[in-house]
DNA sequence: GTAATTCGGTTGTTTTTACAACAGAAAGAG
DNA sequence: CTCTTTCTGTTGTAAAAACAACCGAATTAC
């Protein structure tokens, strides 16, 4: 588990902490790691969560599939990204999604009561890794509620159009790639494939932009 | 603004609080009181928050319109409810969606700053009041993956089954009111108010529910 | 009380999307 | 290398939604 160290301080959960301390709390925290094979699932629609993720190696979806199967995609956790944060406080209920690993992926639990609760050792970051949990909380939801606005617009073009700038935004540049094939962004943006692909390749002939696979540039 | 204290002890953001703490708070988070006329803005998109809010008397809609007019509702706040707590952390960048007044309303300011870093007078509450405000930002985000899910559905049909479903889980009975009207209720699940209209009566008439006014039953 | 405005429902038309089926290209397995 | 599977684009058709226009009822303003 050490060598993910680098890993974490890179993340939003332990940010501010050195390596020591990163170190220390592992065994505060009660860390446990387990992996994935492609396809895998992680957690399951109506579990209970007790713990708060983070991904180290891999790709994960968070996803939903109803009784016709149809599948929706909430959203994608790369690697560095918390997951299963916004079920930690008590009375959360059971989780709403699947979480499936869309490659091998690797996966450090933390014990969630172990980080709410001050413990008595001398490892004294409990309230500061409580801070960037609120704020990586905070971002996630930000990123939910733009995902809102591109579900809300009518037309699977505007659709592409809200998704697509936003990520050459976050991007920043017009070329980009994303972390979907054409199935998956279909799924993320709840939209049919072909209709999709389709709509794509309009969007092409009109000028908006090019693509080849899962990159795009936007002229 | 010591009226609106036994709304406040209601709050999740000041859960565990008495009464006398809150008042002590109020002055420590330098609070502020701002009432708004039925259709003025809290805040509007482009804005930079420097202030978590609670609204104590009336009834606000987070929503965006696009360049043609199209409303899209994100959600409600309702007395005692927070907003804005998703911009308290550095770097937030600005608000994504306006927040208006549906009715006469009246609001709660605390300055984010105060709340997060620990105070040196006696108040000491600060560190329950960060753990509150994460608790109630993740109830937030598993309202808005709720949402989410009302909106992936691909019928008009589909998506009224599960707000509406939704909603009467969460009041627990087949019998409930929505705080939308027609139009509000389109604008928030992202399609247009006759079709949806139609599509009600549809379901009315096959058996599904009741309704009158935004009162629902489902059968 | 009356006028004006908002609200909810209805209908017909146009546009868009979903769905289904297929084909070529690319990627992966043996 | 060859076979199989996955992925992407294409087309035609059926279904659904958006749009526009209108009406009566309810609510609000004066």
């Amino acid at each position: 588990m050490k060598k993910y160290i680098p890993i974490l301080k890179q993340t939003k959960l332990f940010d501010g902490l050195g390596e020591e301390e990163i170190s220390a709390m592992l065994g505060c925290l009660q860390a446990k790691q387990y992996s994935y094979k492609k396809g895998e699932y992680v957690f399951r629609q109506g579990e209970c969560l007790s713990n708060i993720t983070v991904l180290v190696e891999g790709n994960l979806h968070i996803q939903k599939d109803d009784y016709w199967g149809n599948r929706s995609i909430i959203n994608t956790v790369g690697v560095g990204e918390m997951f299963g944060e916004a079920y930690a406080a008590p009375g959360s209920g059971t989780l709403l999604n699947d979480v499936v690993a869309v490659e091998d992926s690797t996966v450090l639990f933390f014990d969630v009561r172990r980080i709410l609760t001050v413990c008595s050792s001398a490892c004294k970051f409990h309230s500061m890794v409580v801070q960037n949990l609120f704020f990586a909380i905070s971002e996630k939801n930000r990123r939910l509620v733009q995902k809102l606005g591109h579900m809300a617009k009518r037309s699977t073009r505007e659709k592409l159009i809200s998704y697509l700038s936003e990520e050459a935004k976050r991007q920043n540049s017009g070329t980009f790639t994303i972390p979907f094939n054409r199935q998956q962004l279909a799924d993320f943006l709840s939209v049919d494939r072909s209709a999709m692909s389709n709509e794509l390749c309009k969007m092409r002939d009109d000028g908006l932009l090019t693509f080849e696979k899962n990159r795009f540039t936007l002229l």
